[in-house]
DNA sequence: CACAACTAAGTTGTGCGCAATTAAATGACC
DNA sequence: GGTCATTTAATTGCGCACAACTTAGTTGTG
């Protein structure tokens, strides 16, 4: 065996391997966005507002603090992200009467409408990444697993 | 066998998967962001420049366009970002003689000396995601085959 | 009740990402 | 040689991400 672990990885490929997989990580975060800004153009949505809309259909009214629990976005990001999907008649903000601290947002019906609009968006993502099922959930294991242990340190 | 193709994955399925997936990259992009931010604040250096210092310590002097292509930016985001690595005295940036359109970035000698101290960087970014190496080269290979069925479409 | 601690949104400032445009230099073609 | 398309950076404008701070409402404790 080898004195102490495991079979040898010199620093310098460690190096490389990192700068490979930073930035990996980062084209492939921007290669996505850039395909849905194409398939959501239409829509009128930008990607971020996209996932917001998706866990409007997904979950129903909701204040701004869940939507950001669920996203990990804070308010910083979503105030002003909120105020464009209200001034495109997508969604509403009202306060919460129990909570007066707490703003509900929910959809308006031109929000509701939207969704069978956004149905086929999906496919198309899929499609454009050309990999199968089994790789994609690869993918979305080992991404998921990243973020957690990231998310700790 | 199935009539046609493959095992059935049903439409509310492949929905779900994309919202994990493409939320999933999302996350971990900014999740290693964040990492990255620590790790580097000591330095001075955001993610994006890092970037930017890898290539040029790596590849040494080029024009900006070569950067931009070695990281799949344009010069919107090379322009700005480029100036403030040169007020943090970094690189120096510099016409080219031979061809006056193009614009050399070369490192400073304080540029040349960061190097050492961000040696130890990627070496932190590897235990904080958790994964093997094996693992990582699977998320690599895959986020490469991504990036480029992507960028085609 | 008063007051400190906490919480939810919003605001401000900085930097990145990208589309669209501009300006200057180069190269090709007639 | 002069016109025109191409190339390289830079600029402008918009939206997102995030840190730091502010404001207003809530909760807990004496």
């Amino acid at each position: 065996m080898t004195p102490t672990t495991r079979p040898p990885v010199p620093d310098a490929e460690l190096l490389r391997l990192d700068h490979q997989v930073c930035f990996s990580l980062h084209a492939a975060s921007r290669a996505f966005g850039g395909v849905y800004r194409g398939a959501l153009k239409d829509l009128g949505l930008t990607y971020p507002q996209y996932l917001v809309m998706l866990v409007l259909w997904e979950h129903g009214p909701q204040p701004v603090k869940t939507i950001g629990e669920r996203l990990r976005l804070d308010s910083g990001t979503l105030s002003p992200l909120l105020k464009r999907l209200e001034s495109a008649g997508l969604v509403r903000r009202e306060r919460s009467s129990e909570d007066e601290r707490s703003v509900t947002v929910r959809l308006t019906p031109a929000g509701d409408e939207l969704r069978a609009r956004a149905l086929p968006v999906p496919l198309r993502i899929l499609a454009a990444t050309g990999l199968t099922i089994e790789e994609l959930r690869t993918l979305q294991g080992l991404l998921g697993r990243v973020t957690s242990a990231l998310d700790e340190a």
